[in-house]
DNA sequence: AATGTGCCGTTGCAATTGCAACAAAACGGG
DNA sequence: CCCGTTTTGTTGCAATTGCAACGGCACATT
């Protein structure tokens, strides 16, 4: 445990705390680790979810199964990453997602979210702010959830790059700015396919809305963005 | 306040607790509670957000402006809803969306983040339960966005209202099942075209897949649905 | 009965998109 | 420098979609 202590320190629950804090909550809180061989079942579809996890090392792959058990991968997670974050603190009473460590063996913490809801008798200061954290990390994914809708509710794939892009430069208050996928992230992030994506951006910038090279664009024609 | 406690009740965030259990809670962490006549300004584009808002009476409009200060409105908040809980949660410097009354004078109940947050010197026993409320309420969206993410990531009609039709039916369990919507919200909700959701509806139907009447969908052949 | 209104389905047409296949450019080793 | 691989751009074509307009139907009002 002792030596992953700097992955933890990366995650978005634990940044900016130190060793020794990280290690009185987790005492406080109490945990639970384990390690997966390769390709074997974390979670399964049904389970009751009362914790959520943290890769530690290895990496998870989130699924979800369709109704005839065909298999699917919504996510990666890896080292650092949270997964069932959202399924283990709504209260369902069965996951609707089964998790399966991947291509190597992985190890895993898990945090019993009533635990880290109900203040210990200590009222350790750490744990207020951990529950703060988990709070930001679900109001910040829910931000970043709705904003993908917006460009997933778009109509036309010239909508959704405009306001994809737009988005991106408000971020960076920058212009030109850099995007953090290439193409085919893009095209699957957009959910569009990559040549109609190509076409269109090669589109928009032959009518002058905007220029890129590469990761790098640049917005010429704000008004007609969006 | 006293005469709105019915609607509190009714909130995902207080629902099932008594009279008392609310004022007490309320009375521990504070709360600020103002009038806004019609269309009044609640919040700006840019407000550092600290606290989000608990419609009692009246309605508020939750707008987005773009670069050239168009609104538009991204919900309706109406009494018992809340707003701004995920960008007073997440800590963001300054709020991306404005908030105002509706067509009536609005009365918003304010809570304040950090208060709630904070676990006061007291312990008292609901402002546990309340923290909890709001983890499971943020959980709960989160949820729902991804699936409405599922939906939207679709590349053809078909598959978004095949993905759409297969929720309902996993949500009710049974078939033929209900759905929410009528054909323009369903189309909104989808973001397709009215018409064009009408066309594939018929398709499907011809085609053996499904039947309906009205909001009463039945799935045929599950297997051609994914 | 007449009228108005809201909801839903249908259709023609133009525009957009996905798909498949290929070409060009960039990149990384050896 | 060469070669294999990855990334990106291009294009033809069929299918899908948005858009606009219209008609039918149910329901409420007068």
């Amino acid at each position: 445990m002792e030596q992953f202590f700097g992955v933890l320190q990366q995650t978005e629950l634990f940044e900016n705390m130190s060793r020794e804090e990280i290690r009185s909550m987790l005492s406080c809180l109490g945990y639970h680790e384990r390690v997966y061989p390769k390709n074997n079942i974390i979670w399964n579809t049904g389970d009751i979810v009362r914790s959520f996890g943290i890769v530690l090392d290895g990496q998870a792959q989130v699924l979800r199964d369709d109704l005839f058990g065909k298999r699917n991968i919504i996510a990666y997670i890896m080292p650092g990453g949270v997964f069932g974050e959202a399924f283990a603190c709504a209260g369902l009473p069965e996951s609707p997602v089964s998790v399966m460590a991947g291509q190597t063996a992985t190890r895993v913490l898990f945090l019993n979210v009533e635990k880290v809801l109900t203040l210990c008798s200590h009222a350790c200061t750490f744990h207020n702010a951990l529950i703060a954290r988990l709070v930001r990390m679900l109001a910040r994914k829910n931000i970043a959830l709705n904003e993908k809708i917006d460009f997933l509710g778009k109509r036309t794939t010239r909508e959704k790059i405009g306001a994809f892009l737009l988005s991106s430069y408000r971020r960076q208050k920058s212009n030109p700015f850099l995007i953090e996928f290439n193409r085919n992230e893009l095209a699957d992030f957009l959910s569009v396919d990559r040549s109609a994506l190509s076409r269109e951006l090669s589109a928009m910038k032959r009518a002058g809305l905007i220029d890129y090279w590469k990761n790098s664009f640049k917005i010429l024609d704000f008004q007609k963005m969006e």
